[in-house]
DNA sequence: ATAATTTGGTTTATTTTATAAACTAGTCTA
DNA sequence: TAGACTAGTTTATAAAATAAACCAAATTAT
């Protein structure tokens, strides 16, 4: 069903993640860190947890010289915030 | 400004106890349990959370003899509620 | 009558999670 | 070439979540 809550994303930094992602194809980690308001370290943990899930893919590459860590929403983490999203629908009622 | 979670209303128990406050007047523990599928230690905690933080009422009684917890959502549980919800839709863009 | 079970919780021990500080590795600049 | 900055990761610590253990009284079974 969709009566549950998806425990990664009742995570605020990682919902604002997952959510951005979910409406822009890419972002990378600096822009991550701006939309989350997060600390890197915070960031990078809260990253890995959601590329362990399954929900991100994340491409590491080199832009200008400096490493880039860039960021996709998977089909699955697609899937998990439009069924989080129902949920909090149901429960807030809106 | 409403820009920012609410800590409290992050966690799963705490935000279906809010926001089944918010319609129902009042509910006591038992049913609260229902709702929220929670185990009556975790309950006890969170609702302990909530009423440290001003945002639910609780009184305590005896019904057909045996303990009664009730409770009812505060003026600030309202508010925060609301707020959560706003920002809620901010992020989620519903 | 009293032992076992159930109700309605609280307290507390443990596991899990979140978070920032410390660290790494390389780049740019004076 | 030393110092500061970019872009992160790792790790130590603090905070939170959770369920097990506990408590007190009521009910039921024997």
């Amino acid at each position: 069903m969709m009566d549950q809550p998806d425990k990664l994303l009742s995570n605020p930094i990682r919902l604002v993640v997952i959510s951005s992602l979910h409406q822009v194809a890419s972002a990378d980690f600096t822009t991550l860190m701006e939309l989350t308001q997060a600390t890197k370290g915070n960031l990078s943990v809260q990253l890995k947890k959601l590329q362990e899930a399954g929900y991100i893919h994340i491409k590491k590459s080199f832009k200008d010289n400096y490493p880039n860590t860039r960021c996709e929403i998977s089909k699955a983490g697609k899937q998990a915030f439009e069924k989080h999203v129902a949920y909090l629908k149901k429960v807030l009622r809106i």
